[in-house]
DNA sequence: AACCTACAGTAACATTTATCACAGAAGATT
DNA sequence: AATCTTCTGTGATAAATGTTACTGTAGGTT
């Protein structure tokens, strides 16, 4: 990253410092502060699995850029997608059981290269004392991992597929501000815990409705 | 409750905190003291919603006595069991919500007479910083909440509905803490979000196959 | 061009779950 | 006892989903 004369340290510094101001803009300055003198700043590229079912969880993870799929994995290798994680959010999970150095009970995929800050797991016990607007981003990310997954559960103990297969897609535009999905029907059909055809079947009923397009590797969302 | 005279109040007082104390041993006693003084201390009927989906919340909700059952509604009417609660537990979606004051987002009823300490929500906040054993549990009760979630996820996504009957039943046997489950298949039907005809049918094989014994409004689970 | 591989489409069939229809059994009520 | 209601069992059928097998096509590689 460029040279590595004072002048130029100090201006990344700074402009970590606001960005980091702006990704989360509830934290306090000394936060800030502070999330920048201890945590570490690390970057993933697309397809990294950042923490899997049953490690033991050691820090927690702040999004600062990219995108990341939490799935839940089943015994015979399934891998059930359940929500996204973004900019600005943080790893429910991580925080949770980093609280308990417990075991992980997902598995995290880096879809879109990320840059994290890792939080060692006792800082962020002990900041929740001195910092209210870490206290409050922290109960504010376990309400709202807690909602999706609530989603989740709605989809599948109230939706049959179909219905289920246009909710993914509508995620995953959300999640890439785009009305492509680049992603072939196999892999699709993984995160729903379906088979390809049956994928294939209702997209081509969807393309009939007049609602997709259908080319090979994307999915062009009509409406 | 008996007459009103000082030495039995006193005496009644000193009761309630030995019993908090043990069904919830990791609060410390000025912990304990403070609950006794701030939250008042209610009686349920079995039967009786505790909370609907989409009320606002007001108080977080400790369990005593009794047991709950948390529900996830369809659009549609259904109810879908997610977990149960039990003395020495607490709402986590109370909690949650409660701190910004949010709808809730499940049900809850009472299936065995509950007795529950009602904590206001300015309170549940302010003893995050003041009890160290309050913070404790609050965040105990976030993982160990999410980690049910996900178990009913698991059920959900990867396991068809004979493997889901009978975790439905030994979860039932394990909160009640007999081998008797007094329910009719329709209202096990509902809970699994399935059809009355369905369970009857699986039951019936999980009796050939000398799991359980049918009879009328109970089932004995054999092993 | 010839070949290879991954992806997509689709028919046929199997399995699981849902729905409809009806009958009988257990309890409750009169 | 006669009646009624609720619960249970079960066959027939429909619908949704899963599986197998095969075909064609797009794009990359040789």
């Amino acid at each position: 990253m460029g040279n590595s004369t004072w002048p130029d340290v100090t201006k990344l510094l700074y402009n970590m410092q606001q960005s980091l101001k702006t990704i989360f803009p509830n934290f306090s300055n000394e936060l800030i502060a502070t999330i920048e003198e201890n945590g570490s700043l690390q970057d993933f590229k697309a397809g990294t699995i950042l923490m899997r079912t049953g490690q033991y969880i050691k820090n927690t993870v702040l999004i600062i850029k990219g995108k990341i799929k939490i799935y839940r994995e089943g015994e015979d290798g399934g891998e059930f997608l359940m929500y996204y994680l973004q900019p600005g959010q943080a790893c429910a999970i991580s925080m949770i059981c980093t609280a308990k150095s417990e075991k992980s009970q997902i598995m995290a995929k880096v879809v879109e290269d990320v840059t994290v800050m890792m939080i060692p797991l006792q800082l962020m016990d002990k900041w929740m004392m001195e910092h209210r607007s870490w206290y409050e981003f922290v109960i504010e990310t376990y309400r709202s991992r807690f909602e999706e997954v609530l989603e989740v559960v709605d989809n599948i103990a109230f939706r049959s597929m179909d219905e289920r297969l246009e909710f993914y897609l509508k995620r995953h535009s959300d999640a890439c501000g785009c009305s492509e999905v680049n992603l072939s029907h196999q892999e699709i059909a993984t995160e729903l815990n379906t088979s390809r055809e049956v994928v294939s079947r209702l997209l081509k009923k969807m393309e009939q409705r007049g609602l997709v397009k259908l080319n090979r590797n994307q999915i062009e969302l009509l409406k």
